[in-house]
DNA sequence: TCCTAAAGGAGAACACTGTTCATGTCAAGT
DNA sequence: ACTTGACATGAACAGTGTTCTCCTTTAGGA
């Protein structure tokens, strides 16, 4: 009983590890050189292996990019919910504790532009919309919130600028008032996905590169940019 | 001397032609599948025309994508500028004129989701650096800036709100504050610069599908958003 | 313990791709 | 009339993803 099991542990295994390791070397290439460049022959080459043996453990092109993908959102989540909980054991004021997520999310982008422009850039003709992708996508929303919601319940999340939604608008995201926090005034759902937006943007921005001549110090800017983010939710 | 200009501009004129010939095919297969399908061989089959002419209109693949990328700025920068030149002629308030070229540049990506994605999207290996891309983007910029420089002169732009700006930040958006109005002050330059960042982002989210399963109506929280950017702005 | 079935890997092959080169073919200009 | 240049071709080369057949090794039940 005990032979065949670990005997198969044993196949599984080593069926594990090179799949990781072809994981490894693709990803390195998509960091050097940008996921169009990833080529099947060429990890092949790495790994000593003749290309047709990768079909073993990847059904092609296409769903190792897609297997890339998955683990870019993964790691940008782990990162994300690593910071949040940072933030949530300093002493610092809730504005201040907002900022690590986008900081965390801004200083992963920029280790891994490659792997940022996986999740944010253009979607690759083979693709990714598979649902195991939203998964890790709400981990890094909630963690980017989490401080928010903390403030909220401790009491200390201004309350006094009301802008009105629209009924329209209240429908419109009402997923995301479900998923992330039911007992959240609507406004505050709508400063939240438009906070999203503004880091994804700001983020996306630098690391494509149109930044160039326009704002020299994009550091600055970004810090600046949460800042005032924040200060517009009603974090103090 | 009728004769030969005639016949070398006659020359140049057919080989313009084919150049703007093969420029709409490539379009249409990147408007089709993507920049990532482009294929030099299929348009020259859709031209009927061996592979290897197309090389003496274009240097190669990476070439002809530029100029399709050149292509796009230049596309959105005349619509940019379409919707300004309609806004400015506008009875409306101000706060709503300046919604008119954001509206614009969404309508224009989401028409041409790939060729938004050359633009703002995961830059191409080939890539895009050159300068000729700079002026496009700024008459873009521009555009969309407009409005607010002629509520500006006006004398109808709030200035009440006025968020501190660090030296750090004020040097470095110091290029934008000099390109686009010199008479503003830089905290205006600052939103400017988010509300930018912010119209980019939301666009960007939509036509790269992010909002699936988030946000049920992106026509609405894009209407929402703008409007509050530019209330934020302080338009009114 | 042996034997069968499955899994992993190799290599050849096919249909693509971008790019280069030598060749041919016309029209323009001296 | 002749030469030069531009245009277009077809073959070729190196690279790609993918599929197929074949071989070896291993696992697990008879």
């Amino acid at each position: 009983m005990a032979t065949p099991r670990t005997a198969r542990s044993a196949r599984e295994r080593v069926r594990e590890e090179m799949t990781t390791e072809i994981l490894a070397v693709a990803r390195a290439h998509v960091a050097k050189e940008g996921a169009a460049a990833l080529s099947l022959r060429s990890v092949a080459r790495d790994l000593e292996l003749a290309p047709s043996a990768l079909y073993r453990y990847f059904d092609g092109r296409d769903a190792l990019l897609s297997a890339l993908i998955m683990a870019a959102y993964e790691a940008l989540a782990t990162e994300a919910e690593r910071a949040a909980d940072h933030a949530a054991r300093r002493e610092a004021s809730d504005a201040e504790r907002w900022r690590e997520v986008p900081r965390a999310m801004r200083k992963w982008a920029l280790g891994r532009p490659h792997e940022w422009g996986l999740i944010f850039g253009t979607p690759v003709p083979g693709y990714e919309a598979p649902p195991d992708t939203v998964e890790p996508y709400a981990r890094v929303a909630a963690a980017m919130v989490r401080p928010v919601v903390a403030a909220k319940e401790a009491g200390r999340l201004r309350m006094d600028q009301s802008r009105r939604v629209s009924d329209a608008l209240r429908d419109a995201v009402a997923p995301v008032t479900e998923a992330l926090f039911s007992d959240m005034p609507v406004e505050k759902v709508v400063l939240a996905l438009q906070a999203w937006t503004t880091v994804i943007g700001v983020i996306s921005l630098e690391v494509f590169g149109h930044w160039r001549n326009t704002i020299l110090d994009p550091g600055a800017f970004f810090e600046a940019t949460i800042r005032d983010v924040g200060e517009e939710i009603g974090l103090i």
